[in-house]
DNA sequence: CCTTGCCCTGACGCCGACGTCAAGGCTTAC
DNA sequence: GTAAGCCTTGACGTCGGCGTCAGGGCAAGG
C-alpha cells in the first residue's frame, strides 16, 4: 500500500510517516516511480509506534520496540530492552506523577488559604502570609 | 539595585528579568546610563513569578498575581483574577495527573505481562496479545 | 593605561513531533 | 485534454522560557 493509505489505517498522517522515515524508525521500499510501498507488516510496526506514542513514549524510546518486531519476535515488547524502557518509563511517571501531586497540593494549599482571606476582608484581622514556598518543578 | 543583583536574590538570572521585561511582566526604570533600576517591592514581583513558575505556572498565568501585587493588595492571590487562575490551574493539574496515572497503569500492566511471557518463554502455550490498547496523551 | 566586571541590544539555538506551504510530477477518471 | 487526487523533496513555523553568543559601552581599581 501507500503512504497515505497507511497513514490512515494506522490514524496518524503521511507528514509523520516521513519523519518516522527520516528518523532511521520506519524506512520504506520505493516502487518505480519513487512512491513509498509498504506492506502489513509495516502497519504493525507502525501500530506498535503508535500505540506507545499515545503513553507518552518519546520516539527514540520506541525504537527498541520496532527493532524487536522487525527481529521476528511475536510482539515488541518480547525482548529485554523493550522492557528496560518499560521498566525507565515506569519510574519516569512515577516521579512526574509525584511532582505534580506536590504542586497541586501546594496550590490546592494557597487557593483555600486566598479563599478564607479573601472572606474575612471586612472583619480584619492579622494578615495570614502567603507565598508558596517551595521551590522546583 | 539593578539587574544582577535582584537576580541573585530572587535566584535567577538577568536574561529571565529581561524577558519578564520583554513580555512587559516586570517592566524597569532606568538610570542615566541606561541600565534598569529596581527596588524591594520589584524583588515581592519577582519572587511571586518564580513561586509560581515552580509549581508549574506559565508566565502568562503569572500577570493576574503580578498586577494584584501592583495595584497595592497585600498578596499576589488577593485578587478574583489570581483566585481563577488558581482554579483553572488546579482543574489542569488534576487531569494531567490522572491521564498519567492511566498511562502509567497501562505501562505497568503492559511490564507485568511481558514479564510472565518471558518467564514462560520454555513451557510455551497460548499468545498473549499485547499492543496497549488506548488512544490520546 | 589596562584589566575586570558590570551593563546594554540583537539575534540565533534548543527541544519534539510534527504542521504547513511551495513547487512540481505522475496517474487515473471523466 | 484536463482536472482531481495521489505522490515527491525541501524548508520554514510552532510552542516556552530562556541559554548563549556577538559586539560594544562605561566605570572603578591596580
Amino acid at each position: 500500500m501507500r503512504i497515505g493509505e497507511l497513514a490512515a489505517r494506522a490514524g496518524t498522517t503521511t507528514r509523520a510517516l516521513r519523519y518516522y522515515e527520516s528518523r532511521g524508525l520506519l524506512p520504506a521500499r520505493r516502487g518505480e516511480n519513487g512512491h513509498r510501498r509498504y506492506d502489513e507488516s509495516d502497519l504493525r510496526l507502525l501500530r506498535q509506534i503508535r500505540a506507545l506514542q499515545d503513553v507518552g513514549f518519546g520516539l527514540e524510546e520506541t525504537r527498541p520496540f520496532v527493532e524487536c518486531l522487525r527481529a521476528g519476535h511475536p510482539q515488541g515488547d518480547s525482548c529485554p530492552a523493550s522492557l528496560a524502557v518499560y521498566r525507565r518509563k515506569l519510574a519516569e511517571l512515577d516521579g512526574l506523577i509525584e511532582e505534580l501531586r506536590a504542586a497541586r497540593d501546594k496550590v490546592a494549599a494557597q487557593l483555600t488559604k486566598a479563599e478564607l482571606a479573601a472572606g474575612a476582608t471586612v472583619p480584619g484581622g492579622p494578615e495570614p502570609v502567603c507565598e508558596l514556598g517551595g521551590r522546583k518543578l
